[in-house]
DNA sequence: CCGTACAGGTCGGAACACGTCCTAGATCAC
DNA sequence: GTGATCTAGGACGTGTTCCGACCTGTACGG
């Protein structure tokens, strides 16, 4: 730890860090250890229940204090090593988060990085390199050192400026005041005011380069319709930043399994409906990639029809028969 | 935000706060928010500084505070949807985490889960029923909350009762004293001292359920040879309380692609080595799943060829055929 | 029943924290 | 350059808090 303490509020963040570990303090214990009296070790757990800390304690031979869940998060003391599990853990989600956390998980990636110790940073790294990315590499990934930097411009109400390359392939400087992040499936689009364009733009993250926040704060403007979400929304119907088909291709899947089954064995978005007592259909707006839905399909672990999108119907056919070459032609199952 | 500080070490965790937000503050700003002149503003500052959190402060016209990365990890402050979602993305990586991390996340996971409101905890709980278990069910799934609980019991010395199913199906009550969880590609072991026994012994934690921390703290005693590890490794060449092989079977793939290209895409425990220009072979000890394993070769993008395991080749045949009838039965792909 | 631990009151002396001055140095806009 | 704006930090007086040393009460385990 930091040594002996001398002054208040110190002892009560390290005092705060002991409790947080998951064994029990007795009061004299800590004492010792903060170098204080047993009374003053009391009136520091009184000091952090009134801050809205729970500060539990049992009492008798065997008691003593620890932390517990309370209406408020308190501050995370973390280990070396634990802080780069969270880091790692959080990168090698931030292209394909469990849906509905995706914006919060960048944003905490984002203040982990912010002050994580430098030497753990090369640890994250090289640690990340030993995860592969399971979008295909076709240029769409998004990197969450792009992502990360947005996201601090963004809680940071920082100017960014970035090279863009829009979907006719012409590359431009752009310069904006960055509003929100917002995530669609697998795909990221940053919500912006364009300072050269004078004008809102979304971009996809994906095609954002080095991002740089300039340091200049701005005073937010009034995003129109009040909702960033909705903007990407009609930016994508429009096809103005991205000429893409704005709606992903629909999926249709059939599965000779019961709907529960399937249901347990896929994310929430691919619900399935009943079309009998041993099968069931999925149809739903694919937001994941198709190599994505290809593997997850796949693992539900029973018999399934493909009919549609094609690009998803193409993609299993020509995994099929890659898979059969791999152990020699033959198509011949065990199961 | 916690309304009026009145008292110093309150005001210094809520500074400390606010400076982990990726923005830059000036002194004038935080004193307002705080209810304090801008000298104590700086004095704190220095506080923290003394305390080993590196505040920097740029000079000049748009100058400021903010939180940069140092020695030390400083205490996290967590917004409510942030620690959701490192919650979320860490049990959802507790089954099959990148290698190196496993303990320190679920030890994260644990001190996370310790202090996480109520309130949060359900979200958590239902946000991570939309993901799937990537290894499929065959009951040897390790649930996030066995792990953490276990964890806990680790760091807190304290003794844990449970049922243990043991490889021939019976089951018995253990009362045991945790010394370290040691995980072994997706699997996960507890070594620890059995108290009914009165011997060392190695639990696998799928096998465990439900485990009870009794409250009581013990005093280490030796681990045997020094290292739970190289214990675990031992248990399982005896075939003690495990009666599987206790090496899974090596893996043996040919990829018709650069050793470049396929390392790229494999994780870094499957090292490819070059057998020509434009072909590899990946030979390891597999120590994920026959279908993880086969997710991933098939995400490779390149043709290859199963030399084993037998079970692996299996797999891949059987998804081979699956794949197959989805899209009509034609193995005829378009790559 | 006793030992241990938390809980909390009081009191006096010492230490500290705070605000109000002050000056110095750095940076940016004009 | 000049001025504005920010951090940096010393000096000082006042008021308050903090701490340790008592003390009593209560809960729990063996």
């Amino acid at each position: 730890m930091l040594g002996a303490m001398t002054d208040t509020p110190g002892r009560l963040l390290t005092l705060l860090s002991l409790l947080q570990t998951p064994r029990e303090w007795p009061g004299s214990e800590l004492a010792a250890r903060l170098g204080v009296s047993p009374r003053t070790i009391r009136r520091d757990v009184d000091r952090l229940r009134g801050l809205g800390y729970p500060v539990e304690a049992t009492r008798g031979a065997v008691g003593g204090y620890r932390l517990v869940a309370g209406k408020a998060m308190p501050p995370l003391v973390l280990e070396d090593e634990e802080a780069v599990a969270i880091a790692v853990g959080l990168r090698a989600g931030a292209g394909h988060a469990v849906e509905g956390v995706e914006e919060a998980s960048v944003r905490a990636l984002a203040k982990l990085e912010q002050v994580l110790p430098s030497r753990l940073r090369h640890r994250v790294s090289t640690l990340q390199s030993a995860t592969i990315p399971l979008a295909r590499g076709d240029g769409a990934t998004v990197s969450s050192r792009t992502l990360t930097a947005l996201a601090a411009a963004v809680t940071g109400r920082e100017r960014v400026r970035f090279g863009y390359r829009a979907g006719d392939g012409t590359e431009s400087r752009r310069q904006v005041e960055p509003y929100r992040l917002v995530s669609t499936g697998h795909r990221w689009y940053l919500v912006a005011y364009d300072l050269g364009r004078e004008d809102w733009r979304t971009f996809r993250v994906d095609r954002v380069d080095e991002p740089f926040a300039t340091g200049a704060r701005f005073t937010p403007r009034e995003v129109p319709g009040g909702d960033a979400a909705a903007l990407v929304g009609r930016s994508l119907r429009r096809g103005r930043e991205d000429r893409e088909s704005p709606e992903s291709p629909d999926v249709d899947v059939s599965f000779a399994a019961p709907a529960s089954f399937v249901a347990a064995r896929l994310p929430a978005y691919l619900a399935p409906e009943a079309t009998g007592g041993d099968t069931c259909r999925v149809r739903a707006r694919a937001t994941d990639s198709v190599e994505w839905l290809a593997v997850r399909l796949a693992l539900v672990d029973a018999d399934f029809t493909v009919h549609g999108p094609p690009e998803l119907a193409a993609y299993v056919a020509s995994l099929a028969s890659r898979l059969g070459r791999a152990v020699g032609g033959g198509a011949a199952g065990h199961g």
